[in-house]
DNA sequence: GTCTATACCCAGATAGAC
DNA sequence: GTCTATCTGGGTATAGAC
């Protein structure tokens, strides 16, 4: 118990620090200082780096995995989940604006880094791509489901790239309202269109 | 000559490194040993490793503002040029699947650094908003104008950064194929929309 | 201008006492 | 399980010979 809060203190806070820093950039003695553990008893918990990294995406993956569950329960339609994940920009929409998107800015960094993790981290990209998809099915655009994803996907990336870069909130709320335009035009147009 | 010739290929080969590895995993080891120069002798071309960095980020603002000026003569109207500038997407497809945008990387690795280079970085992104905007400009759209620019930046980056993490080139095409599409119907719909 | 040699620091990682 | 002390490597940066 002690070790496993231990250990869950270190990946909580280590999780803080990856999406704050980014990963290269934070030491053990940076997740040491804020967990309040001495350097040396942290190898006790995590033999690497690494270890901590896919620890970090395993709690991401979880946590996401959690979040859309909850989605799909609690919106009664797929319009409205899409809606759920739509609005996720304006929900974090300080983190984003101070830290960018967790799942973009790791998946780059450890990209650039050619770290062994990256598929592991792409992962966290693939659960909301497919989610997203088995949205667009549901609406009967099975043909094209993926298409709509990727594009929705790449709509928020860019969000919070950009948003990230400017430190502007507006310009959130701004794109928001034309995403869920595009929602309900692309629910309304031709099944041919693919939106845009 | 000699020496200018010499600082010349560190910053270009500088440039490309930090564009392929990130900033913060090249190290001068990386960048002599492709130069061809002992690491020693670096430090008489520059003192520290931030230097080099600004020297990056001026060379590529002033290739870019080349780009965009050539851009705005060669192209007959503003939406050719705006479709020059989306169409780069699909020039620098293979290097953006590989190693993403490199305005886009670079300002969310600085942001992450707290690198007191990162405003100077983000005058990349200023220099395509402000060319995009004074094209909307010309359209008739200045009320909207910048608005319309940080939509389509944003629709950029977010492409760049989905094809380099799922390594798709078709994806590319396909979102392309949906800007230049909004593009169109931006220019023949109703003042009062700003697309989506 | 170019090199070798080296100082210096901080990171990841280990050993062993308590 | 936690600590201190320490090793090792790689990074930035400097000094000084050629």
């Amino acid at each position: 118990m002690g070790s496993l809060g231990t250990r869950n203190r270190i990946v909580e806070l280590a999780d803080q620090l990856f999406y704050e820093r980014g990963y290269e950039h934070t030491s053990f003695a940076d997740i040491a200082a804020r967990v309040g553990l001495s350097r040396g008893n942290f190898y006790h918990h995590f033999k690497a780096k690494d270890d901590i990294l896919e620890a970090v995406i395993e709690l991401r993956r979880q946590r996401t995995q959690a979040m859309l569950d909850g989605w799909a329960t609690e919106a009664p339609n797929p319009v409205a989940r899409i809606g759920r994940f739509i609005h996720m920009l304006v929900m974090n929409g300080t983190k984003i604006r101070q830290h960018g998107c967790p799942v973009g800015t790791l998946c780059t960094e450890l990209a650039k880094l050619e770290h062994p993790a990256l598929p592991h981290a792409n992962q966290l990209f693939t659960l909301f791509r497919e989610w997203l998809a088995r949205q667009f099915t549901e609406l009967g655009r099975g043909h094209q489901a993926d298409t709509l994803a990727m594009h929705l996907l790449a709509r928020s990336q860019g969000i919070a790239t950009l948003a990230h870069a400017f430190d502007d909130e507006g310009f959130i709320h701004q794109e928001v309202e034309l995403l869920l335009k595009w929602l309900h035009d692309t629910n309304t147009a031709p099944q041919t269109s693919q939106g845009g």
